[in-house]
DNA sequence: GTCTATAGTAAGATAGAC
DNA sequence: GTCTATCTTACTATAGAC
């Protein structure tokens, strides 16, 4: 592939994206190989090789195995939160007003992203990946919550903290489970079972002392 | 501690501990310098430094960094799970049999462990250890609800696991808040407030198709 | 059981030609 | 932008005397 694209037609005039191109290349050789060693093992030796790349090239693009490792999740992080707040949307334009039922959609729509992607969705949640890498997940996720509720008027208490991480983790330990599923139709149960669960916490909304 | 006991009164006939108390100073410094640094960061020889002891006789004992760090972390886990049988053996015997508050009762020890201990929550929720790390404590934490409620009649059902799933992680993220919490005031609060949590998602038990 | 000194190892990172 | 060859650097892990 590389080199069929890489052969010039005629001038010599399409140099568009030879950047873009092996970025998009290391990328997926990424996927390959991070989804099935996991970070710790993956070489970055591998990884060059599938992509038709090199090490000098990655570094240059990337700056070192830790980046491209971050890449691939912001990639899989946008395509979550495109779909989500999406769906967020839609809800809204159809007529969804109360806060719990729009969060719903949100996540139903990104638990629906965790079945798409499997792959990706089970590598991220391993808990295998750059130093770092966990807090960073964490941060993005409460920052996820916060955001899908600035509707819920959430303060900075720690109570309201520990709100968005109760609802964080578990759309996060939904998001495993789906991507772990044997099937679509099991993924599904799984999905309307978490968001079934979700609602339960939300019932009453964040608890007050 | 380690000082007062290693004084030898009258004769020497004291031999007793001498493997117990340096695998008791290597796990104490261990606490110390994985607590502060994390797993990665923390070198070896800082370790044994503090202990008092040698590279060589931390391989001899424990065989490894890794296994080290797990030594410590069971320690940690066995007094977890002390804590929380108790607490629900002695609910139980006061009359209590609603499942659900059992659990209950049980979480709140749980939680209190990680009150007391604040730093070895931290460490432990933070992501950071070896390689293979993550599995194990998400295997124990399964483990756990299982066992805590072979109550709640759980199948094999993939929802089943869920539901556990679920109620692992919830715990799991109110363990890291209270571990996070400035106060013991606050840390009460945040107990009170996971356990309303737990307590809601349980109502209406596993979610059916 | 304990220690010191040494070696292994292996992968990520860099330099510099093209 | 791309590549190859080389290096470096920090560890962990072991050997072997006491």
């Amino acid at each position: 592939m590389t080199e069929a694209q890489a052969r010039k037609p005629g001038s010599g005039s399409w140099q568009w994206g030879r950047t873009a191109q092996t970025q998009r290349a290391l990328l997926d050789a990424a996927r390959d190989v991070f989804t099935r060693q996991g970070f710790a093992e993956a070489g970055i030796a591998e990884v060059v090789e599938r992509a038709g790349s090199s090490v000098g090239s990655l570094y240059h693009h990337f700056g070192g195995k830790s980046e491209l490792f971050l890449a691939l999740w912001q990639e899989h992080q946008l395509a979550y939160e495109q779909a989500a707040s999406a769906a967020v949307a839609a809800a809204r334009k159809s007529g969804v007003t109360d806060p719990a039922e729009l969060f719903a959609a949100g996540a139903r729509a990104y638990l629906e992203g965790s079945w798409q992607r499997r792959d990706l969705a089970m590598l991220f949640s391993t808990g295998d990946g750059p130093p770092g890498f966990e807090l960073m997940k964490r941060h993005r996720g409460h920052e996820w919550i916060r955001q899908n509720d600035a509707l819920l008027r959430l303060s900075d208490t720690s109570l309201d903290r520990l709100y968005a991480a109760v609802l964080t983790s578990l759309i996060g330990e939904g998001s495993r489970e789906v991507a772990a599923a044997k099937t679509r139709a099991q993924a599904d149960e799984i999905i309307n079972a978490v968001i079934e669960y979700a609602r339960r916490v939300m019932s009453g909304g964040p608890a007050r002392h």
